[in-house]
RNA sequence: GUUCCCAUCGUCUAGCGGUUAGGACGCGGCCCUCUCAAGGCUGAAACCGGGGUUCAAUUCCCCGUGGGAGCACCA
């Protein structure tokens, strides 16, 4: 009877930068699969590069990270600090003949590549000291080891997102483990790690299903069990070119700055490649559910801003009135400048959410279409509010002034108001309520104007319609 | 150049030999309506090309074409 293991998944992101949206998929994916499993999601920042990494970058991510709602389980494990580790396996493998030591400098290896390139053959090391024994002139010289790996028959990936793929060992060549310093390389460092932290499951992007086929042959000669192999494919810019910083709006951090919810980018995501039948919104809880690798797609997605928005407003109207004007307080205190309101202005803005969740795709939008809550007095106006404000716009309003003033000021009341004042001069309700609402928010649109006017109250509402009225 | 991957509406995708090729975003129209949204109805919009296999190919195979990724003492 085998023993029943419960996937182990790690998130490997290398801190030289942001959090951005590709890493934050293969972050989810990983995410996703062991929370359905009831398995393990490790995080283990690649640090092996001492030049590019850097403190802030891994905050950065874990931040990211946190944001997304991607929790991991344990401390994140720093991949540096086992660089004696991974020397040690290094060691063992030459000591096993699995690998040698490699003398030649890099000057000879870039000659190598070039003449390679010039025969228009794959640049590749040709074994140059696979099977030369290093003689006096060698003495105290820099070598590097090498994997002595297999050069006949072929390496199969067994990948349950692109299915096999096959790879004739005669194309790959062999790979450095431990650099001349006695640093391991990348690929010792992930092979040894994910072995030695029990790593069942690798679902990484598919630009390294290439090295997926070295790794195995790595794995191979240390011994160690082959993981199943996921490579997801890779997410594009709008215009279907390589997701770069032309086309703005990387990282993650740059998502929540632009007032997307975790829940939407979670949703929006796990969608660019998976799927489920014809569902769209498909909230976390219901992902954790039903995810599986079955369902991943082959080919790579672009990111579509525009549904996006369509999903944000999505959650945003689904979020609860309070919750989301907490949120908003929260994300407008993160801006640079922060910026913060008032009671009155938070009161309002409570009060006036159920018609302005209804129309905002965004957290900067939602702030957008409150702001003439947030202050008393007189509006400035935009574009639209003053074409709207002409002098037959304030002659409309100021007659429509009286009848308003004889309400209770409730919405109801205000809107019978303006109706009868409307229809009694032969006027559509909108050609009434427009020069209105230009006064009172300073935009041509808002949300209702009468719950508006009722929100804002008697005192403040006529102050800011006063100051536009023709006398 | 070479190795590997990919290919259904503009975009994300469903489809797993026989379908009026479905859904979503976006776009157009209509309805609702105090503006803008939201919502409802509705329209336009796709199987990259060529060969096979098969009674039958969007679906399976091959070639081409077009994208993408890798080819470092980076990760």
């Amino acid at each position: 009877m085998a023993e029943i293991t419960k996937p182990v998944l790690r998130f490997a992101p290398s801190p030289t930068g942001m959090l951005h949206i590709g890493g934050a998929r293969t972050a989810l994916f990983n995410w996703l699969y062991a929370r359905h499993t009831g398995g393990t999601f490790l995080l283990r920042i690649e640090d092996t590069d001492r030049e590019r990494s850097t403190p802030e970058a891994v905050e950065a991510i874990l931040n990211g990270m946190r944001w997304m709602g991607l929790d991991w389980d344990g401390d994140a494990i720093f991949q540096f600090a086992r660089a004696g580790r991974h020397r040690e396996v290094a060691e063992k493998l030459l000591a096993e003949g699995k690998a040698y030591r490699c003398y030649a400098t890099a000057e000879e290896l870039t000659k190598m590549r070039e003449a390679q390139k010039a025969a228009k053959q794959q640049p590749r090391y040709d074994g140059r000291w696979r099977d030369r024994t290093p003689g006096p002139a060698e003495d105290g010289k820099p070598y590097v080891i090498r994997l002595r790996a297999p050069q006949t028959s072929q390496t199969i990936v067994q990948d349950v997102v692109m299915g096999d793929v096959t790879f004739d060992n005669s194309t790959l060549d062999d790979m450095i483990l431990l650099r001349s310093d006695g640093t391991p390389t990348y690929m010792l460092a992930v092979v040894v790690d994910d072995a030695d932290m029990g790593i069942t499951h690798v679902i990484r992007g598919a630009d390294h299903l290439n090295n997926a086929a070295r790794q195995l042959q790595l794995i191979d000669a240390m011994g160690a069990a082959i993981p199943v192999y996921g490579h997801l494919p890779l997410i594009n810019g709008p215009d279907g070119a390589k997701l770069s910083k032309r086309h703005g709006a990387l990282a993650v951090e740059a998502y929540r700055d632009m007032g997307y919810l975790p829940e939407t980018m979670r949703n929006y995501l796990m969608r660019l490649g998976w799927s489920h039948g014809d569902d769209e919104i498909i909230p976390t809880a219901q992902a954790i559910a039903w995810f599986n690798f079955e369902a991943i797609g082959k080919s790579a997605a672009r990111m579509d801003y525009k549904k996006l928005d369509n999903l944000n407003g999505h959650y945003i109207r689904q979020t609860a009135d309070d919750v989301l004007a907490a949120e908003l307080v929260t994300f407008l205190g993160l801006l640079t400048p922060p910026q913060t309101l008032s009671g009155m202005a938070q009161e309002r803005l409570r009060a006036a959410m159920p018609s302005l969740k209804e129309r905002a795709r965004t957290l900067l939008e939602l702030n957008q279409s409150a702001e003439f809550l947030y202050t008393d007095g007189t509006r400035t106006l935009d574009e639209a509010a003053a074409k709207l404000l002409t002098p037959e716009g304030r002659a409309i309003l100021a007659a429509a002034l009286p009848l308003l003033e004889a309400t209770d000021w409730s919405g109801p009341a205000l809107e019978d108001a303006a109706r009868s004042h409307a229809e009694a001069n032969g006027l559509k309700l909108g050609q009434v309520a427009q020069p209105l609402r230009a006064a009172l928010t300073g935009k041509g649109t808002s949300p209702p104007l009468f719950e508006m006017l009722a929100l804002l109250g008697r005192a403040e509402s006529l102050n800011r319609l006063m100051a536009y009225a023709a006398t």
